[in-house]
DNA sequence: GTCTATACACCGATAGAC
DNA sequence: GTCTATCGGTGTATAGAC
């Protein structure tokens, strides 16, 4: 009588369940997240906070560290919508403008979830190696910035820079990761803005550039239109 | 009689037995922030190291929080120490291969000593907001970049990247902070090397260029010469 | 003045009853 | 699957011995 009534409705029910309880918890450690961060996230406060006890949550979540991995995720991809939906409203406009946009409005994401970006491109867990999951979500950013390259009507001519047969090598394999068709100085030229533009986001909001200048958008418009020079995307 | 002993000579060895168990702690601190990283950094196990309890070591740190703020002082000064001493001994070489020189020497400082570069260039202590302590120190490396710029043997003009005036206001009270005599569009170029190449090396020590490439040294190097260039730093 | 001892309120994690 | 109880750890604060 008990194993009849493993069917598969039930189980579906119990797994429906269970998904709620799991997105329900996720979502009051995302509110902690925002209010506190990271390092303050405990287990016990969000267990209160959705009205359970804290080893209730050990059902749902293995440890701390594996619901703080659900929360980086959930970060990448909210990051992650945020930026391809920002390309995708540009398409048609010229590829410097559309990179400028792109990078402002990762900043602006940036801003309005700055517990959020610590999390994803701050200081990594302690001990901790991000999961396979994590990755697939991390190179959306990346991926969304790339396609505007590979959108753009034409490219300037980049600078030639000298790059060793190894580094050409691992940048052929990049390409074909991302299904992009440049030269290795353009290729190293999109890397260098992409590193660039977080660069100074970071710097910004981990307080680097306090007192640097008056105001940090105008800087970082400057700068994300300077480096979306540099890798040939035409104004016009 | 004892007043007496209130003597300048007896309050002096005071303050240098006080220094020295001041210098004890921090020591054991360092240990344990190279052994664990600040996340695990705790006051009891400090104290445990120094054989003391960890109420008395609140006696010479007011709290955790101001351990961690002498900490980053000293992570800043070993890395200012180390970039100068680089930046001095490449003194009347090219400048654009004292650039990647001085690049490379803060990579290496922060591959041997990973949790001190994550202490003072990832996530801030939560609810910490750095004392002014922390501020000189922090300007070392970027005054020692800026040094190379300074003492360069003429600079190749950069393309010029529209600035606007208020933008242009902060670039010149910059300039006289650092003592750099170069025009608007040098100023953003060299902004942006120096958030590129922090930019780089935060993305290499925390994990997001991980299977980007196979050689990371390789890509900093061919990153920073690329951006020497883009300030006009003369190769010969 | 400096240290010991102790207390408080948390934390992550686990064992085991129901 | 949820609960209570508990363990060993933490930062911080205070009382009091020397």
């Amino acid at each position: 009588m008990a194993a009849s009534s493993r069917s598969t409705t039930v189980t579906g029910v119990r797994a429906r369940a269970r998904a709620e309880v799991r997105a329900a918890i996720l979502a009051a450690a995302a509110d902690r997240l925002a209010a506190d961060g990271a390092d303050a996230l405990s287990l016990r406060a969000v267990a209160r906070d959705v009205g359970m006890v804290s080893s209730a949550v050990y059902r749902y979540f293995s440890s701390r560290d594996d619901l703080l991995t659900a929360l980086i995720v959930r970060a990448y991809d909210s990051l992650g919508d945020h930026v391809d939906a920002c390309v995708r409203a540009t398409a048609g406009r010229p590829a410097a403008a559309r990179w400028v946009d792109a990078a402002m409005s990762i900043r602006s994401w940036a801003l309005a979830h700055p517990n959020d970006y610590a999390l994803i491109y701050g200081t990594p867990i302690r001990g901790y190696a991000a999961p396979d999951d994590t990755v697939e979500s991390g190179t959306r950013v990346s991926r969304a910035l790339v396609s505007i390259v590979r959108e753009a009507d034409g490219l300037d001519p980049v600078a030639p820079v000298a790059i060793g047969p190894a580094l050409a090598a691992s940048f052929a394999a990049l390409r074909a990761e991302v299904d992009l068709d440049v030269d290795d100085s353009t290729t190293l030229a999109v890397l260098t803005a992409w590193t660039q533009l977080f660069g100074l986001l970071t710097f910004e909001m981990f307080g680097q550039t306090r007192n640097l200048v008056a105001d940090d958008e105008a800087l970082f418009r400057a700068a994300t239109t300077s480096m979306a020079a540099s890798i040939g995307l035409r104004t016009e």
